[in-house]
DNA sequence: CACGGATCCTGATGGC
DNA sequence: TGCCATCAGGATCCGT
């Protein structure tokens, strides 16, 4: 479910309020995508420190080491000091000083996992290829045209795969490149140079906005305060199979890009 | 190495 | 109403 601003809006909801925190106990439930992660009985007495966010990952700096978090496509945070009782869904929970904090995820294709420190095996495996973050100064057009070039699948693929740059996902790759007037389609190292700058101008602006919105609740998301997103009420492509384009009032089109839906204006986007 | 496809899991939805 | 097929925000793994 969660792309990068979901997980940056998780993030933001919850950041300060535990900053500090000792953990008190911690709770595996069933099984993640790494089942092996987490020692649970280190974790207590430990403190959290800070969290932090790389590409689609929750980073909570420890004070001695980290736990990675992951949402998969269903999961979402939750941080009270009241917690209800637990539903079917929680499968992590760290109870600390200053509140709860609870991973429900359905499909359970998220993770939890403990890696002693940032550049270790462990948390480098998770961490170690992923791009640039699109909203940091680091992510530069004239680098990311370069970086395309490299790569000879479809440009779509090749946001999503996160190997250039972090944090897209299916939602916002669809949105992107309407944006950038891009067919989904078209090879990634085809784009000419003022072409990847759009493109490189229409994730900064999608994303930085996605999260200003507060991310895209389609169906359950919410922040760990439990406040659902606004984003998708703004999409212009997504989910909008056989719907006028807002621009031009073309249908438009869906497609499939391995095993995934794309959703495209074949007019506005050459 | 690069690529396409299957795969993990549960729930919602739509057709018959 | 019930049953079955399809689809869903992600990312890894496996065969070619």
């Amino acid at each position: 479910m969660p792309e990068l601003p979901e997980v940056e809006v998780t993030r933001l909801s919850f950041a300060s309020r535990i900053a500090g925190a000792r953990i008190l106990s911690a709770q595996l439930g069933k099984p993640l995508r790494w089942p092996l992660g987490v020692p649970v009985m280190q974790l207590v007495g430990r403190e959290v420190q800070a969290v932090r966010r790389r590409g689609k990952y929750l980073l909570l700096d420890l004070d001695e080491g980290l736990l990675l978090i992951h949402l998969g496509m269903s999961g979402s945070l939750r941080f009270s000091s009241q917690p209800p009782a637990l539903s079917v869904h929680d499968h992590f929970e760290l109870v600390t000083s200053q509140g709860t904090l609870r991973l429900n995820d359905p499909r359970r294709f998220g993770a939890v996992v403990f890696a002693p420190a940032e550049d270790s095996a462990v948390a480098q495996k998770l961490l170690g290829k992923l791009g640039v973050e699109p909203l940091s100064d680091a992510f530069e057009a004239r680098t990311f045209h370069a970086e395309l070039k490299r790569h000879h699948v479809v440009i779509k693929q090749v946001l999503l795969a996160g190997h250039v740059v972090v944090g897209v996902g299916n939602i916002y790759a669809c949105e992107v490149l309407f944006l950038a007037g891009i067919r989904p389609t078209l090879r990634a190292d085809r784009l000419s140079f003022p072409r990847a700058v759009k493109l490189h101008a229409a994730i900064r602006h999608v994303l930085a906005r996605a999260v200003d919105r507060g991310g895209s609740t389609l169906r359950d998301f919410s922040n760990a305060s439990g406040e659902a997103g606004h984003f998708q009420l703004e999409a212009m492509v997504y989910g909008r199979a056989d719907q006028p384009c807002q621009i031009c009032g073309t249908l438009v089109k869906s497609i499939r890009q391995g095993q995934r839906s794309t959703f495209f204006c074949r007019v506005c986007q050459r």
